[in-house]
DNA sequence: AACACTATTGCATTATTAGCAACAATAGAC
DNA sequence: GTCTATTGTTGCTAATAATGCAATAGTGTT
């Protein structure tokens, strides 16, 4: 018995749902599939699949053993492709974790590079703000912003993230401008609830004095896009990364405030499992996208003035 | 082609160093080994091991290629047993890092408990001191003393660890027995240079106050047993764990002292990376040393009235 | 109850693999 | 320098295993 082929062809019964389709997918006749599943089961000692002539299910152990079967197949083929001739040619599927904003703002782009450079690495994204579990997920690769729990993930660093406060000029016309970061406290707060607090920004002073000020809330979300679309409608003022805000602050539909105060930033990090074997396709993506985006970020170009 | 056997000749191969060895291990003939080997570095285009008639060598690509492969058949392994029939029967390798001093004293015993209840689990223990990472030397079960770096490892308590202020009788007749915690400050300290402040102690006084003692110096090591081994020959006074001091003191050749002070305990734990399939060899070792240990760990039995 | 479609099984054919033995190559002994 | 023992490779044949086809049995649907 072949017991790779026997796992390729139970995988491929697993993923098509049909013994006959996962015949015709791996090119063989459906009786070598048949016996392919039985000899595995055999030699398992455990029924994979409960199987009428009708339907197919998985059992309790076809089951807990399918993703490992998986996961088997891809390591394989990892493992063979890391010393490869065609080392260049990078294949394979690359599970990539992002938050959402970030993902639709900058991360398409790149993402649709990347895959031109390698066509053959297929990427499955997720775009998700709350933190997953890496490992559990099975995700090859998080972009993660901000202070990472301290933990034997890798963390490389990608780009500098500022923060740039502000509001519609008709908003400011109408409330007007605040000049002092105390100022804030007569004002609309937009605010981010994916923090611990997010009624409380922080500012460095023109004089260098670090302050924290709690503006009044107007509105809560999770969403970055969200609170900047409700600042160009003149509902308040948003605290937002450069990143989200830039484009609009280039338009005019929204314009920096207390630009001479300074909001420290934060990292964007590629992070990744410290597995033993990484491949060798999450190191060209987190190669890329530390190119693509870097110290001095395309998206804070216009900006200079603004992040001090 | 038969990619698992081309492995498998090829894992044979490295690890007898000889092709005939090797095809005397698998039970074939050495030309299948041969061929074999060839048809892997064929498939994979390069070429694994450098080889005169009389001589073996991996190349890079081999060195590279190698230990991936083990991985991978024991990943294969492992993925069978899950669901194998012989579940109770658990086998295979298992990497076990440990503290010296702990492992000599409390862990041979419980490992060959658990090697007697399972015994084609192979047992690779490594002994040492000073943390590896867990990931890149492949260990799958560690066992740490005191706070863990808040990881994405999988703790778990195994048993907690007390702490005994400790010194020879005729010691104590010579120098004196202190009273307080202040009283230690005229005393030799034999100290465990693997803190962070060996010569600081922590103690919580009789009336409920914490206090932190620096003790003078006398002696300083890397080993436990070493420095109750000075306790024992009247260098001075150990703050030892239990887990070392118990006999010695049950003996009578060292004495407790202040035992009306608190030492906070510390806890030790089985940690293990958070992989996405845990082998049950892990699972059922970290059990089965919870159990031998256990909040009331057999060492400090007669040591109740000490550790308070 | 008949139908359509499924997985399984038996069997002849085909392809693959193993083992043996001969061969070539090399390190070490003398 | 030559000889020898031993190693990995290769060619060939026998044995083995895998394949595809067709027939079979089972099941949900109409």
């Amino acid at each position: 018995m072949n017991r790779l082929e026997s796992l390729e062809s139970f995988v491929a019964v697993v993923e098509s749902g049909q013994f006959t389709i996962a015949a015709d997918r791996l090119g063989i006749g459906k009786s070598v599939i048949s016996r392919r599943v039985s000899e595995l089961e055999e030699h398992l000692g455990a029924l994979l699949l409960h199987r009428t002539t009708r339907t197919l299910s998985l059992t309790d152990a076809g089951r807990e053993f399918y993703p490992r079967a998986v996961q088997l197949l891809e390591d394989l083929d990892e493992a063979e492709q890391s010393v490869s001739r065609s080392q260049q040619d990078l294949s394979g599927r690359l599970r990539l974790a992002a938050p959402l904003s970030f993902g639709l703002f900058h991360l398409s782009n790149a993402l649709n590079g990347f895959s031109n450079l390698h066509p053959r690495v297929v990427l499955d994204i997720d775009l998700n703000d709350s933190e997953v579990d890496l490992v559990q997920e099975g995700i090859d690769l998080a972009l993660r912003i901000g202070d990472l729990d301290n933990s034997t993930m890798v963390a490389r660093p990608l780009a500098p993230i500022n923060f740039v406060l502000c509001a519609s000029p008709e908003y400011l016309q109408r409330m007007g401008t605040p000049h002092t970061a105390e100022d804030l406290s007569g004002h609309r707060g937009l605010c981010y609830s994916n923090l611990p607090e997010p009624q409380k920004w922080p500012f460095i002073d023109p004089a260098g004095r670090a302050q924290t000020i709690r503006i009044p809330l107007q509105m809560q979300a999770n969403n970055g896009q969200l609170l900047l679309d409700a600042a160009s409608a003149g509902q308040g003022i948003c605290l937002s990364p450069t990143f989200i805000a830039y484009q609009a602050i280039l338009d005019g539909r929204l314009k920096p405030i207390l630009t001479d105060h300074h909001i420290p930033p934060v990292t964007a990090y590629a992070v990744y499992p410290n597995r033993r074997f990484i491949p060798q396709r999450v190191r060209a993506l987190a190669d890329y996208l530390r190119q693509q985006f870097g110290d001095h970020p395309y998206w804070d170009d216009g900006l200079a003035h603004v992040i001090s």
